[in-house]
DNA sequence: CCTGATGCCATA
DNA sequence: ATGGCATCAGGG
């Protein structure tokens, strides 16, 4: 990359601002000039707005009309790296260059001069009248002659009233003076000792510490409890003293506290954080000082990517497969794979860290294009829990119930011995299919391979995929059966009456993280189920997620096939994750854990490797059959979402969008649809999709763009493009 | 994303 | 004729 220009009063500068037009404009440089990357304030129409000097000026508008910068602003500018990061997630996201910069500069009033604050250190020796809370003030200046106090601070350290130290001042004895209000964060010392390590910790510290030097993406796999987190605490030390800053991304926030205090444990304070919690003024505090190096490590969600890191040494992206990282509105990006794009560009090192790492990971290891560290459990063996089938072909379960009596057999004991059991519901709000109890056939569609949903208004079966109908058949169309079809995907609620009914004398508790309002209450929850107070908990993919039950021992998957046949691309994914998270929870204690698969295809592959715990089998099994159907990682997915308030014209647009797809096809997609999308409705506005299926190579972008060109869209109606998506069926 | 210009409609 | 509001284009 070169180095940037410097920009001489008066010359034509290119400006990105954050205003959604798709180019940059042109300013004249102000007085004074400025470098490529600078932020500036600029006019625009009658308004002043934010933007980044990108480039010289394209000289391509009438000379006269050139405005020029109102003026730079106190803040560092922008790196090559970032800019080309940002060019390189709005090209492969096909987000507009103006969307990306609001991304990166979120945080309020960066044009704000920085507000100052007073502060007080020791003054000149002067002749002065000596007292007791005097000398007190004096003493603490002294014993802490590198700190600056507020005036707070200073009288409270001091054990005396504000006004003695004002006295001080008036007398020259104490120096008053304005700082900036940005404090730079504590500085973290990765010299202070860790904790003692296994040796097989040591071993992957070891591994990630060797060779630094340049990109390079390392999977760190460890089932839960064998010491992830000191692992990559390590190479965050190793990346302090190579005086790079740090980034750990976390999937939600609820983990970010206690991940702190461990933190402030290895290096002696509290390192920055940034997500949706933090207060204004401190986001821009940690916007400010992580442009000027002065924050070393950061702590945050997946937007924490685009804080303008000086020197960006390490990405930590823990528990890795987790699918918050996709973010789902507004730029459409997943934080894991943009983080090894960002590290890419700076020459930086990533850490993808989990107990059940994501297929793409997997692949990636396979291919060569990442590394592998396994850390085995600490305690020895890992603790798996006996894993069993139950198959419901031969349970005989009326269709509007979801518990097989051996299922409830396992329960009742689990209660008589005062134990826990977990029913776990494989699904999160998707729209039910449709399956055959006697066979285990789901009914799929007619015109293409996936399975249908229930769409409850028009009693009818719908494809997702492609959007075609029919009505819901009396009779299975695989075997023949009569009335055994039933609408699989019972709610949390409908499983909860019915575990209710089967179990009496039990207690009862539901656990979604819909019901909570907030992480606290769902915190104090999960502390009262831990507690072992419940006896029976239902629950939906939340409860795998870093708690421990020690009174659990026994776990009942309800629907352990429901993505086996491609509803949910992910969902055998999560079963198998949710195996594995499991079995560092159930049987922790002393006794090991018994989990139980519902399903009607006992003898799938992939239900098969789950029941054998093996791990290699599994993800072969799962890879091969994502790579037979063209799904990612192996092929390319994509969504596009178009929604207006009028469900007819959103509808109508996608099928003039389908049928008009010329530039798709000519670089062999396929494309499906309309039909409504995931979440059909949102805040009144009616969503289709459409979805589109590529080759893994092929310039899917480009085509995507050409072909979206290609039609003008009513001003109600909204288009997103969401490569990559992370929820469809 | 904002803002000011435009034009249509309902009202005095 | 006049003011209110929805729609739209322009911004350097």
């Amino acid at each position: 990359m070169s180095e940037p220009q410097f920009f001489h009063q008066g010359d034509l500068v290119a400006v990105l601002t954050s205003q959604p037009l798709d180019r940059v404009l042109d300013y004249k440089a102000p007085e004074g000039g400025c470098w490529q990357g600078a932020f500036v304030e600029v006019p625009l129409g009658p308004r002043k707005v934010l933007g980044v000097v990108w480039g010289a000026g394209a000289g391509d508008y009438d000379h006269a009309k050139i405005r020029p910068v109102i003026r730079v602003l106190d803040v560092a500018p922008m790196q090559q790296s970032m800019a080309e990061f940002l060019r390189r997630v709005s090209d492969y996201t096909l987000t507009p260059m103006s969307k990306m910069l609001r991304l990166a500069t979120r945080a309020p009033g960066l044009g704000d001069p920085p507000s100052m604050r007073q502060v007080y250190r020791l003054g000149a020796q002067t002749e002065l009248r000596m007292t007791a809370a005097r000398q007190k003030v004096l003493a603490v200046l002294e014993e802490f002659a590198e700190l600056s106090f507020t005036l707070k601070e200073l009288s409270e350290a001091a054990g005396v009233t504000a006004s003695v130290v004002k006295g001080l001042v008036k007398l020259g004895a104490v120096a008053e003076m304005a700082t900036p209000q940005d404090m730079p964060f504590a500085h973290l010392n990765p010299g202070l000792p860790g904790k003692s390590l296994s040796e097989d910790q040591a071993h992957a510290v070891a591994q990630l510490q060797a060779n630094t030097v340049g990109y390079r993406t390392t999977l760190l796999k460890g089932v839960t409890g064998s010491g992830k987190t000191e692992v990559y605490l390590e190479a965050v030390a190793s990346c302090l003293k190579e005086r790079r800053q740090a980034l750990v991304l976390l999937p939600e926030i609820a983990l970010t506290a206690e991940f702190l205090t461990r933190v402030e444990a290895r290096f002696g304070a509290r390192p920055a954080e940034w997500h949706s919690g933090v207060t204004m003024t401190e986001r821009r505090r940690t916007w400010k000082m992580v442009g000027q190096g002065h924050a070393q490590m950061v702590v945050g969600a997946r937007s924490a990517l685009f804080l303008p890191f000086q020197d960006l040494g390490l990405i930590v992206v823990d528990e890795e497969h987790d699918s918050s990282y996709k973010q789902e509105d507004g730029v459409l990006y997943n934080a894991r794979d943009m983080a090894v794009l960002r590290a890419s560009l700076v020459g930086g090192q990533v850490v993808l860290a989990s107990a059940t790492p994501s297929l793409e990971s997997w692949a990636n290891v396979e291919a060569k294009k990442y590394t592998k560290i396994e850390l085995k459990s600490r305690f020895g063996v890992s603790v798996l829990p006996e894993m069993m089938a139950i198959d419901m072909r031969q349970e005989n379960l009326p269709a509007d119930r979801w518990i097989s009596p051996s299922l409830q057999k396992m329960v009742e004991a689990r209660i008589w011995a005062g134990e826990q059991s977990l029913l776990f519901i494989n699904r999160r709000g998707y729209a039910p299919i449709t399956l055959c109890r006697a066979c285990g056939d789901q009914v799929g569609c007619d015109h293409c391979d996936a399975r249908m949903v229930e769409h409850r208004f028009q009693k009818r079966l719908m494809c997702h995929q492609c959007g075609a109908s029919k009505p819901v058949p009396k009779i299975c169309p695989s075997c023949a059966a009569e009335n055994r079809l039933a609408v699989v995907g019972p709610g949390v609620e409908r499983l909860a009456e019915e575990a209710t009914a089967l179990f009496p004398e039990a207690k009862v508790a539901v656990l979604s993280s819909d019901l909570f309002g907030s992480a606290r209450a769902l915190k104090e929850q999960i502390a009262k189920l831990a507690a072992g107070e419940v006896d029976v908990i239902i629950g939906t993919q939340l409860v795998a997620k870093g708690h421990n039950f020690p009174k659990l021992t026994l776990v009942g998957v309800i629907d352990a096939d429901l993505g086996l046949q491609g509803s949910d691309l992910r969902a055998a994914e999560r079963t198998f994750q949710l195996m594995r998270q499991v079995a560092g929870r159930a049987g922790r204690s002393d006794k090991p854990g018994v989990a139980a698969l519902q399903t009607h295809q006992p003898e799938h592959p992939v239900i098969r490797a789950i029941l054998d715990g093996d791990e290699e089998a599994f993800w072969s099994a799962e890879a091969q059959a994502r790579a037979q159907a063209g799904v990612p990682p192996y092929g390319r997915l994509v969504g596009v979402v178009l929604s207006s308030p009028d469900a007819q014209e959103a509808f109508e647009v996608a099928q003039a969008m389908a049928r008009n797809c010329q530039p798709l096809t000519d670089i062999g997609a396929q494309i499906f649809g309309p039909a409504p999308a995931p979440i059909a409705r949102i805040r009144g506005r009616h969503r289709v999709r459409l979805l589109i299926k590529a080759e893994k190579n092929a310039p899917i972008q480009s085509a995507l763009s050409a072909w979206s060109a290609q039609f003008k869209f009513p001003n109600a109606l909204r288009l997103s493009i969401d490569i990559d998506p992370q929820s469809f069926y």
